[in-house]
DNA sequence: CTTTAACCGAGACGGTACGTCCGGTCTTCAG
DNA sequence: CTGAAGACCGGACGTACCGTCTCGGTTAAAG
């Protein structure tokens, strides 16, 4: 039987991962234990059980070969030859490229949270600065080929979605409702809205070529938002 | 000799594409006169010169498969079926797929001027306008995973920055220098930053999931620009 | 008398090569040749094993189309159609089309024994019958074909010579051997020369024009070497 | 329009060679100079004069061409390439591969005549030494393959007998003749078996292996013709 | 302690696209 | 009007990768 089906017991399309949020990077086989712990507990299986390494290694394999190749250099069968691992083995665990290279970028995306210290304006350059080391890095890049590769496979958006997109998105969102909070920003800020200028600020520049975003610039947009000078929201 | 070599006079890397910008749409074989006009007044073609309807049909053809298919779905053989030539005649214009594609969105990005009116707030709403139009058409997504495509190919990558990305900047670089000129923006305003923020929003809205950019935000950005609450250069 | 493989049941491989026996053992699958016949007594097979029907679709298929369209009209890409097969199937077997013509022949080219009678003008007879049957049958034509496309791979033209070639001048060599030691044919018999001398003579008849070879021709022949008119050996 | 048409007046296709045997050289574009040189001073010819050198320099480059990578290596473009012509040259001489590689054949393929000695033994060692010359020279091999690959082409194949083998066939047709005629061979010798036999044993031999054909063994066969141990005609 | 189901490496498989090459035709421009 | 240069169509070549499917063999839980 397949393993990747829409069923719930999926590993790769398993739901409820809001919970990892807050807990910083995902584990192996998120998330498999909790959901299934109250709802399902005889199900036993039998049989040899699969190799944790094997999926770690295969996840280390496809990073060096994304860094070494680019996205669309990577080959299944030279992650396999790298991991040592046979391809039949690779595909047991996610179902196509784009789902490997998918969980690849959520498990190596980590979510940093910006603690609270009581001062807005640091905890804006805090969360600016993460943005930019994200995007950086690597895999902010990447994340952005795959979802122009997989604009067919809402399976895969969905899950880039919910487990990088949106928890990124919602320590940025804390950080503001904190601003909010202490009365450093107008209470009306739209929140998405100046995520976005700001993380599509440092994806633009990034994608193409590699122009410079100076500490002045960042500087001066962490200044336009303490000073209210953001978007706001409607007053509907 | 290779038509596609790091050489000058190629089609495909000749460079000096400055006239384009205000012309509108490019044309095709493109400048391939003026470059070579005055250093290179002899140098006669022999043999059959190639046919500039092939070159156009099979712009024509990759075009509708690639909204048929999507970038990763067109391939040669299809086009030049739809075009009705061989695949041989496609390989003699372009050394690779990511170059056909690059072409093709190159001469399908019309670089629309925005025409001064003295109404420097209009003018901006209608710069905002051509960035929303046009990363919405669909190029955009093209464009990323062409970038991933040709990650070890610089000439194409170089191409698509000298003939897409650089006029569609200079567009918006005129329309706020004009605003400078009238007073009505600031003279230190970092042109670069500004375009990017706006360009970077309207790209990261469209990356992944389809949120909508909403009138009001666009005016609340051109009402900040007016009030000069945008970035500026530093003073050095 | 299965000479091949020690797995299959291959429906073509019931020719009888006993003729093969002088020129060293020999393998189905070549092209991976067999000096380690002796030396490589267990040599492990790991992964799946290739299916050993393809290769006999795949053969079945060139030779309907061999028929069909001549040598140059094989094409692997109807093959593998023909077959049922890809053609990256086709390639794991055969290097290029010239092998998997060879060996086309090779399995085709049945070695027929000509029995024991006591009848040494009979035999010979059966022998000349043989030829003839043998280079009308289409494969003669082929092969001079074959000669052709592989005169840089000495490999593919070695193995005709080895499996097709050998085999039947030793059948032939069997029966003036046999004719000799009767006392029916002279001792000093240059067999090669005979051989060649009426091999020759039908393979020249036919390449071109399609000049009859008549039944009167054959037994005058036959006749001439039972009385001892044919060519010798010389004495040294 | 094709130049190559059934008409009369085609390089490849004009008829009637039979007369040629014994007169001389060819009249087919060969030798265009001497016959017109006196015959021919109006006939004002317009535009560039075509180059006479051009057909010579042709062929020379097919035969390097043959030498070095046999048949089925011999491409129209190198040939252009090596001759310093353009393939359209090449295709106003000839129709198509096969038509060239049988013109350069026929061409050098030199029909020496058999003097008249008064000695049979003689002519008949002279006649089998030609043979073996012409088949050994590489061009009696090419004609193999020709006739082997152009099986479906019954014009080049008739152009191949009419201009090549029946007049090496009645050069040995005359030599038997003289014998009979001498009274030194029987009145019904099978001419054409007899000279089948030989060409095609020396052709065999060569085929596939470089087996050597010793004196010994022509002179064997020319004994044997002398002492009428060779095919008969029927006595129908 | 045996069964048995699932794992695993290796790699064959059908399918599809790639980019190259060749045969033969057609087109342009120079002489 | 010829000839050199070379673009053109059609189609075969041999390679690469995807995702699936055996194979022979291993491992751990079930019985």
């Amino acid at each position: 039987m397949r393993q990747h089906t829409e069923t719930s017991s999926s590993v790769f399309d398993t739901g409820n991962h809001i919970g990892m949020m807050f807990s910083g990077p995902s584990t192996l086989r998120n998330f498999m234990i909790s959901p299934n712990a109250a709802s399902a507990p005889i199900a036993r299986r039998r049989g040899r059980p699969p190799d944790p390494h094997a999926r770690t290694r295969i996840l280390t394999a496809a990073e060096s070969l994304l860094n070494d190749a680019g996205y669309l250099g990577v080959t299944i069968d030279e992650v396999a030859n790298r991991a040592g691992v046979s391809k039949k083995t690779v595909y047991r665990f996610w179902p196509h490229k784009p789902a490997l290279i998918s969980d690849l970028i959520v498990e190596r995306s980590a979510v940093l949270p910006v603690p609270d210290t009581g001062d807005t304006r640091a905890e804006l350059a805090t969360l600016f600065g993460l943005i930019v080391e994200y995007l950086t890095a690597g895999h902010g890049r990447t994340l952005t080929l795959l979802v122009a590769a997989t604009h067919d496979d809402p399976g895969t958006l969905n899950r880039l979605r919910d487990q990088v997109v949106t928890p990124r998105r919602d320590i940025g969102r804390r950080v503001l409702q904190r601003g909010i909070a202490r009365g450093d920003l107008p209470a009306d800020v739209d929140i998405d809205a100046v995520l976005d200028l700001w993380n599509g600020l440092v994806a633009y520049r990034l994608s193409g070529r590699p122009a410079a975003l100076h500490r002045h610039t960042i500087d001066q947009l962490v200044e336009l938002a303490m000073t209210g000078h953001i978007p706001r929201l409607p007053q509907s």
